[in-house]
DNA sequence: CGTCTATTTGAATGTACTCAAAAGCGGTGG
DNA sequence: CCACCGCTTTTGAGTACATTCAAATAGACG
């Protein structure tokens, strides 16, 4: 149970999307829940069960993975407003594949499981909001997969920087490399040559 | 308007993730339109709108999008029991990024974005289906990121062969390699040398 | 059998990676 | 205020994975 007043940036987000009645709302609120992490911790582990669906409320966070070599993948950031967690996890409740870490104190609504399953009967607008959510970042996670296959590394970057600006301000750029694939050392020489032509 | 005879499949496919009534079966299989492609046709091309969500009864299509330099990028395959088409075209009914060919003669059954939403609104539990479809889609598609991320273009290729074995067999070797993110020279080198070491 | 398309092979090239070391930067304590 | 520490970024040399281009071979179909 979270007032509206801390979930209004969630209300918000789904009124873009979907309309909600008064009676949705104080349901959607009754299944919530408001959680503070620090800078560093999880909120999901390689391994364990994923058990929320995480809205941002303030913070930012990367899911990663890591792999047999030790080397981490970061599949996403989430900063205000988006959603974040190892759907496959939270979808089936098995094993987490990655990993949800903190990288500023963050502030989360976090919805279980069942609490989301008894939502979707109660108010099947909600149902029809997380369909639209998905197919969303279903249609920008292809477009990043196109990127990824059909642009170099410089083009990827010059992209991301556009795409999100906000974010890449916020993040080492070590995590950004990862995100786009290559090694921290080459894009820094990526930067190192845009510097040198825009000059 | 189908036969439940012709749309058995998707009957079968959709009744492995919801119950349907017969009421709402005769509702989706009203809206629902049957149409045969031949060989090389497309369902859905660069630049126009993608007028169909389609549900693949028999047959095998690529989905793929041509860059600057004209190359060919495949972002999926589809076949018997998958749905295909341009997702962000048909959300949002504006031009389509990608296009989709048939690689082999095609039954689809088609679904019209009006008609879709009526059906959503009528039939709460398709909302539901098209729901867990997506989000099963989406965490599908960060797998494949993930590996496009961390494997090699041999590993990707041999994870490829175990998870679509059916698909590798319809298909020509340079569509795989374009699916795989490798040049088609690069991925019969992998292969030779894959048929070496296993000898 | 001939033609068209798909696959294989090889040499030269390029993009991105590894490893190692240096330089920059922010905070903390003396 | 400076010195030091840890963490991030930069730079460079050598290497590897994958590409390009060109040509040869193999398969499919009429």
């Amino acid at each position: 149970m979270v007032s509206p007043d801390i979930a209004r940036p969630l209300l918000e987000h789904i009124a873009r999307y979907v309309p909600l009645t008064g009676e949705d709302t104080s349901r959607l609120l009754a299944k919530a829940s408001h959680r503070k992490y620090l800078k560093g911790q999880y909120v999901v582990q390689q391994g364990d069960v994923c058990r929320f669906e995480n809205f941002v409320l303030s913070g930012c966070l990367k899911t990663f993975y890591v792999d047999e070599g030790g080397q981490e993948h970061i599949i996403m950031f989430a900063v205000e407003d988006w959603w974040t967690g190892d759907l496959g996890s939270f979808l089936n409740q098995t094993p987490a594949q990655y990993n949800v870490q903190c990288l500023e104190a963050t502030s989360l609504l976090q919805f279980t499981h069942d609490d989301l399953e008894v939502l979707y009967r109660e108010v099947p607008t909600l149902e029809r909001f997380f369909r639209i959510i998905v197919q969303r970042a279903y249609v920008a996670l292809v477009r990043r997969l196109v990127a990824n296959l059909s642009l170099s590394a410089r083009e990827r970057y010059m992209g991301f920087c556009e795409q999100y600006p906000n974010i890449e301000r916020r993040v080492p750029q070590y995590m950004i490399a990862s995100y786009l694939g290559v090694t921290k050392e080459f894009l820094s020489k990526i930067r190192s040559e845009l510097a040198k032509g825009e000059s």
